[in-house]
Parts: C-alpha cells; structure tokens; sequence
DNA sequence: ACGAAACGATCCAACTTGTATCGAAACTTG
DNA sequence: CAAGTTTCGATACAAGTTGGATCGTTTCGT
C-alpha cells in the first residue's frame, strides 16, 4: 500500500543534512540554529519540525553518515590485541580533523538534551562496542589480552582518554596515541601486581 | 590605596553563589539562567553582569569551592601507587553524587564557551595534576610505577575514564572503578609486550 | 557636603524555540 | 479527471533568554 499524499522530499530531506553538516564544520553545535539550517537548506523550518524532534537529532543524523564513513574497522587477520591497536588509531586520526570539535559538540548538547544522549548512545556508542568487544573476547581467547579484564572496562577507558583530549582541546598526536596504548596494554605497575 | 566609592557588596557576592549552587545542584547547568540567580540571590541581572563575564564563569567559582572542598589529597605514606589508587576512588565516589552532573554540565559549557574552558583548566584541571603528577613522579621513583610511562599520560587515561561514564550517564560503583585501575596498573597483555 | 562606585529595579532590542496557520504543490484513489 | 490526503515553503505568534542600557538610591572615602 502506497502511502496517500504528496511524498516526503528527498531533495529537501539531503539538502537539510547537506546544509547541517556544513554547519556543523562552520560554527560547531553550539551555534547551530534551525533557523539557519532551514535558510541555507531552503527550506522551511516547520519542514525540519516536523521530521525531526530537536536540534540533536538532526545534527546526529547529519555526524552518524559522516562518522560511519571515516571509521572502518577492517580485520586483517593481525592478532586482536594489534588490531585492536590500528583501530585506536584510527579512531584518534579521525578526532584530529574536524570531526572531533563535532563530536565534542554533539557530547556537550546530549548534557542538555536527554534525548539526544539516547540517540548517541544507541546510534554510535552500541553499534560500534558491538563491534569491538567480540574483538577484544577473541583476543582473550588468542591469548593476546589476560582473561580477568572486561572488554567494556577496556572501552571505557580508552574512549574515555580520547574523549578526554577532545573536551578539554588538547590536541593530540600519534605519540600521546602510542603512549595510551603503551599504558593500556602493559599497566603503570613496575610489576606484575596481580 | 583603598578603592573609591562603594564596595562591593560581600553579601550580594556570597548570596549569588550560593543561589548558583542552589540552582545547579536543582536544574544542572543547561538550565541555569541568569535571571533564576538573580531572583533568588535577592540581587539584580546588572550586578552579575558586572562581575562575571559569563553564565559560565559564575559556574565555575560556584562549583570551585565545592569541589575543593570535595576532594582533598592526603598523603598516607604508602607507596605511590596505592595513595594513587586511593585517589581516584575519591574522585570516582565524587562524581557519584549531586557533584557529578554538575561537571557534565560545565565540561558540555566548555564546549560553547572558550572562556569557560580556560578558567576550568586554569582553575581546576591545571592545579590538580601539579598535585598528582609528582606523586606519580615520586612512583617511579620508588619503583612502585614503571619508569617509561609519562605521568600525564596515566591522568589522561584516568580521569578520561570517569569523564566517560560521566558524560554517557554511565552510573559507575566500585567494582567498576577496581576494573579502571586494575587495567591501568597491569594493563590487558597476557604477556609483558616491552 | 561631595564625588565615586555599586546596588536593585526596570526597560529594551535581538535572537531562538516551539507551535500554529495558510495557500500551493504533489501524489493516490475512485 | 476530480476528490482527498499529505507535504511543502512562507509567515506569524507567544514565550523565554541574552546582553546591554538607564535611572534613582545606597554606601563608601575625601
């Protein structure tokens, strides 16, 4: 059954995340206004009103295409710990251009907006750990990471240290990158305190 | 030389903090306006305006005392690495309570307000790692840390961590912050990589 | 007494948000 | 082709927030 009525624009539909997204590079979240968007998409606001609930939903609708593009995860048959390091990598690669003031800006508006923490957390936070915990299991089970730490925790914590750098704008390079890992993989300890 | 005219008013100053405390501890940060503080510090717009720049920056020095007041280094004569430990569980059971949504708020301000993130490095973030990062030093020192690791980067990961659960709304326990340190001591290889 | 600075109260323009209304356009169904 | 349905852009509106300004009053030092 063919819906009744005149059909959602996809032109106005690409050029309002179009529009967005540019935004989002300008200016940063903070400043972005549906008015603007609507202007620059040319399109009406109520148009954006009605397709989307609030301004984080259409500016994490406009970051989840872009993000999804600048990170792959490739398995190329490394053992996990090792790929689990290029993904690191990579992840911080893409903090360092123009993505990361966006994300910083999308983990600040989800601080204000219940919402748009839900969608953040079900749109990127879950898929991508659904991705990597099995990765880090496998790299417990190829006897590459110990067996007492949980792959979550793991997350936790390097997510967290890039997080970190981003929300505090500390730029970040493959050195401090290489240090993380380094800590992350053999500990602080002296020895083995276990 | 005593300053001319009339001076400003401790009563007025000390009420406004603590109606902005008040406030955020009540409504968080996103919902903090000006207007509320005023009202209920019994003072008018104009007199915030005129010694805060900034929503921001009356957040920040009502959160300061606060905070300070909240976590508080002190030394007990174990090796470093066990005082390091039990810093960071004071600091995680901080932001366990009314404390914690607060820093989500003025990390999610920095984001918008290049001021506000000055003032909370300068004010906070700097003072704190001039504590902690000798007490690392002082770590290596006693052989209890690894001599390779740099202590920023071990401030990085740790507090990056609780930024983490802080801002995904991640409520977080002991048993989660003993898998944060215990990662971090003994890191995830099975083996010591060098 | 006088000037200087801070105070509370009030007003104002500009901007953003959320909602609503309107006629025109696009598409399905009969 | 005609009627019904839904979206579209344009516009208007109330409410709230911001940053700044003015005004008369209050509290100091000189």
């Amino acid at each position: 059954m063919a819906p009744v009525g005149r059909p959602r624009s996809d032109a106005s539909h690409a050029a309002i995340l179009k529009a967005t997204y540019e935004l989002l590079r300008e200016e940063g979240l903070a400043r972005l206004t549906l008015d603007k968007v609507a202007s620059r998409a040319g399109a009406s606001r109520s148009t954006l009103y009605r397709w989307w609930p609030s301004r984080g939903a259409i500016a994490m609708e406009a970051t989840l295409d872009m993000l999804n593009q600048e990170l792959s995860l490739e398995p190329k048959g490394d053992n996990a710990l090792a790929e689990f390091r290029r993904l690191l990598k990579s992840v911080a690669r893409a903090m360092r251009g123009s993505t990361g003031p966006i994300m910083a800006g999308i983990l600040a508006e989800c601080q204000r907006d219940p919402e748009t923490l839900r969608l953040f957390k079900e749109n990127l936070v879950a898929p991508r750990r659904a991705e990597v915990v099995p990765l880090l299991e496998r790299g417990i089970q190829d006897g590459s990471i110990r067996p007492s730490v949980a792959p979550h925790t793991i997350l936790d914590l390097t997510f967290g240290a890039i997080y970190h750098q981003l929300l505090l704008h500390v730029p970040t390079d493959d050195a401090w990158m290489d240090g993380v890992i380094d800590i992350l993989v053999n500990g602080i300890a002296a020895k083995p305190t276990a």
